[in-house]
DNA sequence: TTGAAAGCGCTAACAC
DNA sequence: GTGTTAGCGCTTTCAA
């Protein structure tokens, strides 16, 4: 263990050369002769230099680091998106760090304010559903740290957006459950306050009405958490009633995995009494019983993209360009399984 | 948006002082005269004073960034012990930096070389199945910046370990599946590479010698994976047999919920004809049709320690005291469900 | 209690 | 091609 890092005044030393020589050479500039260069790297090499990333970061103000906060990581969704946006970010050269609001607003403004100090060059980030407020994401973009917003945006603060295509995901899905013959459709809604539960209630909505079928209101289910315990008691409730839905379309897959559980304990087929469907495509929705369909939404791409965005923000601020904020809407897709489409025949061999 | 970010000298310059005296206000030192201090922070508040972490870094040689690396995100286990090792990391004022080696040890490899040019003050590491080599984390050690392994931990190489006591959950998983009177219980294992499913297989061949069974070498199986995919079809192996086991304890959750589809498609019946345990407790096992019996983690708290025992040793390593380096073995505990308990009867309301 | 001076390691601007 | 000088923003001596 050596006494202190070797810095480029050891190498000039030892050299009989100037510090800005070794700078010089190490950095491949042009304006350096060739056998000094030699001489540098070798001695570079053999005292195992490693140049002072602190220095560098401090001349130049700033840290190819990527702040991203997400609500939750333990989530199939945003595990994803922070995959997609550490595997895009290594390729221009960023790191990521990374912090979890928990959904808690206060909790949002402490990743901020930690980013602030570690000087991220840029923040990805994806509001909790108790953030109304978006002054500190103001305060970081006025410090000119560029900000994108993916998934949970918010329409109150211009910034680059990343948002999937949550209408036409819920539209889809509905028609699908139509085109099952299915009339009397259930839907269970989120709180309606973040803007993508709205957008699947307003995508089912349109669906029902432009194939000319009813919209029944006490089947039109609203819960806070659209969670599973909420989607098993809130289908509970469903099935209570005289006149029983034949689909249920669920905002999110905990809450269809929920409704799943309950029709089955209430001794109803999947999908033949009542088909199901979720939204998101969690890795779980393949393996329940039985295999729940879903609208997958592009995750990883997301993330990917939002790299994209922002390393772009970065370099045009940097050279003192003008930013345009773009909105990227990103198309999801249906995966079809046997909630909706019924068992297939297995061959056990 | 202002030209530059305010630093010390403008303040200073307009309060006619030293920078040195604004510095001493700012940070609360004691040799500072109440009125100037008083000045100092109001005029600091009004230019919105943000002080420059760049500089601050440089000077200490410091960032508070600790490095993890992990070897998929998009895995319960993983995430959770992220979520541990970011929500504690905040108490002690560390930001974390993230990267998945996606089981890669090249990619690994570069991980490292990404965070050492981060210059993050620490290392957490749960080593890629395909590490074997371990070079990269001896020189990010001898270039003073501590190693915490956790969960797949190397000893080719001394630095504080964190493991689970998975020889003793196996142990009583095993002893579990024996108590319920199963007589002929299969394992399905690893790789037996990573030290962790290695452990299990031992943990799980103990029990059955403990109680005096027969360990039968034809329901002993091994996969690489241990997938889901893989665990169907070793289990549809296994059924294949003449002489079925009543039991199978699997190294994994997945696994296990393979082998649970499995079982089902051969029209078996779970847990009177053949049992299911499966280890690490996935989230998704609590949903799974029946919901599996398994082994937990404590993946969280894992998290949570890592950062407990590498602030230790970073703050060791600034005051120059000898660092010992501990393995703590943490303890699992059995989650029993239906997949070994039977059906509780449910009453739908 | 305050100010002057030095320095963290590196790079850019300017001379020669 | 190479060396000299200066400076990024802050903190820490040392003097007064």
């Amino acid at each position: 263990m050596s006494k202190h890092n070797i810095r480029l005044k050891d190498i000039a030393e030892e050299l009989g050369i100037s510090i800005p020589s070794v700078s010089r050479a190490l950095n491949n500039k042009p304006d350096i002769g060739k056998e000094t260069k030699k001489k540098v790297f070798e001695l570079a090499e053999k005292l195992h230099y490693q140049r002072n990333q602190f220095a560098i970061n401090f001349k130049n103000q700033q840290s190819f680091i990527i702040g991203v906060i997400i609500p939750q990581i333990v989530h199939h969704f945003f595990s994803n998106v922070i995959s997609g946006i550490i595997n895009e970010a290594e390729k221009s050269g960023y790191s990521v760090m990374l912090y979890q609001s928990n959904e808690s607003y206060e909790s949002e403004l402490k990743g901020v304010e930690t980013f602030q100090r570690s000087m991220i060059d840029g923040l990805i980030i994806s509001l909790s559903d108790n953030t109304v407020n978006v002054d500190h994401l103001k305060n970081l973009q006025s410090h000119n740290v560029p900000v994108v917003m993916i998934d949970k945006v918010s329409h109150k603060m211009e910034s680059a957006k990343i948002i999937c295509d949550d209408f036409k995901g819920a539209y889809y899905a509905t028609e699908h459950l139509i085109s099952l013959g299915k009339k009397k459709i259930a839907h269970i809604t989120g709180s309606l306050e973040p803007y993508t539960t709205k957008e699947r209630y307003k995508g089912f909505e349109s669906a029902i009405r432009k194939h000319g079928l009813s919209l029944y209101p006490h089947l039109i289910k609203k819960c806070n958490l659209v969670s599973r315990e909420e989607g098993y008691a809130t289908t509970l409730n469903l099935l209570a009633k005289k006149e029983l839905p034949d689909a249920i379309f669920c905002a999110t897959d905990p809450t269809a995995i929920g409704a799943i559980q309950a029709i089955k304990d209430k001794g109803l087929k999947i999908p033949e009494d009542i088909a199901v469907m979720g939204f998101s495509d969690w890795k779980m929705s393949s393996i329940v019983d039985p295999p729940l369909s879903s609208v997958s939404q592009p995750d990883f791409e997301m993330g990917r993209k939002a790299i994209e965005l922002i390393t772009k923000e970065i370099q045009l601020k940097r050279d003192n360009k003008p930013v345009k904020y773009e909105t990227h809407i990103m198309e999801t897709s249906l995966v079809l399984r046997e909630s909706t489409l019924g068992k297939k025949v297995k061959v056990p061999n």
